[in-house]
DNA sequence: AGCACGCCGACT
DNA sequence: GTCGGCGTGCTC
């Protein structure tokens, strides 16, 4: 007679993997009702952790894998702490997608900081048995019992280390207990103010010609919410969008610069009429949204060309339809006007996730976002998974942006998983990009996506006049400078009429290295295979991977001469030269070496707004954020810097670098004029953005692709071995190799990185191309269990940094 | 976080 | 041959 073995319900908790480890699953016995998401206080070792329920389940022994005995009990969930169960299996999602463990994938899911809000309390047992107990613990419990019978400790604010001891030595007399609680977090705050601009502009104006010199970060916000005019917003959230502090905007609160603003929307500002492309855009997506179909589009136009308003519309109708919305934005900065126009046509009932919010602003939000409390959520990548529960639209705007890919554990990509949200919340994705990503046009080809086009610019502004310039030709005549004769000129024109000019060059420092003229020796980082970049200003030698710096040298330490000379450009020398050049010019540089010092963003930027700076010379920082409407002169010192990178995406970030940059000439009436300096003249990436011609570029690469068999074609998982042993490093990846040749899984490599020593560490890699359809089975299975001590494994799927 | 376990050097 | 140093891994 065959017995059946006995079973138990029990739940498997993900516990946080930085105090559980890495691949912290553990079974526990569960009391009755218990759901995945919620979260469990459970004992592991002699602690007891906050974890989230991820599968409950009936168990014997023999599945479980060790005895009943052995299994402990949920110690209590924690009341009003739940995971929605759509995030938990964006959880599961992103852990299969991205081959990782799934604790990992749990941490951007659950609610942000709770293990720091949780604590714990002391209460004395009653009627204990005080008999011979010392005078310190007496007094101890005599202190508990004047503050009301309880004692609570945050995890953020621990007791004195001997309060803890006799705290712990009462428990085990039996005359203390203890448990955890979430302290529950403040009401929310609806009624916190909202500010906004003056709308004495006159004043406004005046403050930056006058006071604005001196007090640049108040400047800033000016001109920040100068994009968001009449808009009420949170002090967080100017704080967020200008990059300032909370001191700057009580300043300018004092100042009667910001008033205080009511809550509601402004009716005063009607819509403005959509033209012809956007009533159709408008149209496809309202119907989509209404008919819950989880449809993906990419709304495909130039900046200017009123994508925000159609992205607006459709959420309009998601709220009738009484959903909710999903706002992705690259960077909160960059996002001024969007998060100005949602306030403006749906009040507050918009909530923004941003950097600046402290801990328990986040808590609130995450749990004022699960509640129902907010219909319209706007964030940078990390907000697609807030915990909305009936989604009606997703948007993701300027989806071809590199943020929208995290790059570290989980590696997930924000447009992938908004796409998994759309499928389970039944609504349409909409992806927006002046220059898309090559992954999205391609699914728009493929009728994956439905295209929506918005043509060139609406009213105002043209496009800029976009010249090459082929740096070849000074090089051969022997006559090189750093700006070509028609670049210069400009220059100078836009010097004499008073207009400004920006110059990038995507590379700080005065010179990317240095080299002894007779022997050829050049300064590396002695902790990562890369040469040390020349910073002039402050005359050191810097590692611009590790940060490790050292003083130039007087002589050669192989030849020990003394000619020593910087070779190539970076920021710093184009600045000199500029100086040079143009000695009556207001020069300033950009960079994340000036912007180091604190207060010289604000200057810079208030400075050049303001005119008080003709050229600005910077790196990828002065392609994108404020408008500059007396910028008539664009210059790109080398397209080849970007273009030369050993990657596949080189030529695409080109393109979307160059199409950005351009964009920053002639905003307003007067015409711009980009110049585009290059080895490269005849690079697809220079000529198709010199025509603004997208569609044409997208033809070129994807036939590039093709040829090369990259993605979109396929689809790549980048694994790098890191560790200080090289044998080690080798070792590893040799192994990991024949592990997927025994799975017949397909790789290229194993091969050094680019970057093959980084922070005193060996870095190897193998890349695996994977046919669109195939699932990651295979590699999951070769990758199964191993990890090999003294390195480390890092498996990037999708990924978009090959170095 | 704490505890067991284990692998090398100094000692009864 | 044993004691104990702490370095590594496990905790359901």
């Amino acid at each position: 007679m065959a017995t059946t073995p006995e079973t138990r319900s029990v739940v498997d908790v993900a516990i946080d993997p930085r105090s559980g480890g890495k691949d912290a699953i553990y079974t526990y016995a569960a009391p009755a009702g218990m759901q995945p998401g919620d979260a469990a206080i459970v004992p592991l070792g002699n602690r007891k952790l906050l974890g989230y329920v991820v599968r409950c389940y009936e168990a014997d022994e023999d599945h479980l894998g060790f005895r009943f005995d052995q299994l402990k009990t949920v110690i209590e969930t924690v009341e009003g702490l739940q995971v929605p169960p759509i995030l938990m299996e964006a959880a599961h999602f992103t852990a299969d997608r991205y081959l990782c463990p799934l604790p990992s994938a749990l941490a951007p899911v659950v609610p942000p900081g709770a293990k720091d809000r949780l604590a714990t309390v002391w209460r004395p047992v009653l009627g204990a048995d005080l008999t011979g107990l010392s005078p310190v613990r007496r007094e101890v419990l005599r202190a508990i019992d004047d503050a009301g019978g309880e004692l609570m400790e945050l995890p953020v604010k621990p007791l004195p280390e001997g309060t803890q001891r006799h705290l712990k030595d009462l428990q085990k007399l039996g005359l203390l207990t203890s448990h955890r609680v979430l302290k529950p977090f403040r009401e929310a705050k609806s009624k916190e103010k909202l500010y906004r601009l003056i709308a004495d502009s006159a004043r406004i104006e005046e403050f930056l010609l006058k006071e604005g010199r001196k007090k640049p970060a108040q400047a800033l916000v000016l001109i920040t919410l100068q994009e968001a005019p009449r808009t009420g917003l949170r002090s967080s959230e100017i704080r967020a969008m200008a990059a300032v502090t909370e001191a700057t905007v009580k300043s300018l609160v004092t100042a009667g610069l910001l008033e205080v603003a009511g809550e509601d929307s402004d009716p005063t500002t009607a819509p403005p009429m959509p033209n012809v492309a956007q009533g159709l855009a408008i149209a496809a997506l309202e119907d989509a949204v209404k008919f819950r179909q989880p449809q993906g589009f990419l709304l495909f136009g130039v900046t200017g060309s009123g994508k925000t308003e159609v992205f607006l519309r459709a959420a309009a109708e998601a709220l009738r339809q009484g959903r909710r919305v999903l706002y992705l934005v690259p960077e909160i900065t960059l996002a001024v006007q969007a998060i100005s126009q949602l306030r403006r046509r749906f009040g507050a009932t918009v909530s923004v996730l941003h950097s600046e919010m402290s801990a328990g602003e986040r808590l609130t939000a995450w749990s004022d976002i699960r509640d129902g409390r907010t219909a319209i959520v706007l964030g940078p990548r990390s907000a697609v998974f807030a915990p909305i529960d009936d989604l009606g639209l997703i948007i993701v705007d300027e989806e071809h942006e590199q943020t929208y890919k995290q790059d570290n554990v989980p590696r997930y990509h924000a447009r992938e998983v908004a796409k998994f949200l759309s499928e389970r919340h039944q609504c349409p994705y909409v992806l927006g990009s002046a220059t898309p990503s090559v992954e999205s046009y391609y699914r728009a080809e493929t009728e994956e996506l439905s295209l929506l086009s918005l043509p060139r610019r609406a009213a105002e502004a043209q496009l800029p006049t976009v010249q090459i310039c082929d740096l070849g030709e000074g090089y051969r005549a022997g006559s090189a400078q750093m700006f070509v004769p028609d670049l210069a000129d400009a220059l100078q024109g836009a010097l004499d009429r008073q207009e400004q000019a920006i110059l990038f060059l995507n590379r700080r420092a005065y010179a990317p290295f240095l080299m002894c003229r007779d022997c050829g020796h050049q300064w590396m980082c002695p902790h990562c295979s890369v040469s040390l970049s020349f910073h002039r200003g402050i005359k050191r030698l810097k590692c611009h991977q590790c940060g490790y710096q050292e003083s130039p040298p007087e002589s050669c330490p192989a030849c020990s001469h003394t000619r020593i000379a910087p070779f190539g450009i970076g920021t710093e020398k184009v600045e000199e030269a500029l100086r040079e050049q143009f000695p009556t010019a207001r020069v300033a540089r950009l960079d994340r070496d000036v912007v180091q010092r604190k207060g010289a963003l604000e200057e810079i930027l208030s400075g050049f707004r303001a005119r008080e700076l003709d050229f600005l010379v910077g790196t990828q920082m002065v392609a994108k954020g404020l408008d500059f409407p007396w910028v008539t002169v664009v210059g790109v010192i080398a397209a080849d810097v970007s273009l030369n990178l050993p990657d596949f995406r080189a030529s695409e970030r080109t393109f979307q670098l160059l199409s950005q940059v351009s964009g920053r000439a002639g905003r307003s009436t007067r015409p711009g004029n980009v110049f585009i300096q290059t080895f490269n003249p005849e690079h697809s990436s220079v000529v198709f953005a010199k025509e603004h011609n997208y569609v044409g570029f997208y033809d070129w690469i994807r036939s590039e692709r093709d040829a090369a068999q990259y993605p979109p074609y396929c689809r790549l998982i980048n694994i790098t071995v890191a560790g200080a042993n090289r044998p080690q490093v080798k070792a590893a990846t040799a192994d990991l190799a024949q592990r997927l040749t025994a799975e017949a899984v397909d790789y290229i490599g194993p091969a050094d990185c680019v970057l093959e020593r980084l922070q005193e560490k060996w870095r190897r890699h193998l890349m695996i191309k994977l046919p669109t359809d195939a699932s990651l089975g295979r590699v999951k299975i070769a990758l199964n269990g191993y990890e090999p001590a003294g390195v480390n494994v890092t498996v990037d799927v999708d990924p978009y940094s090959l170095m």
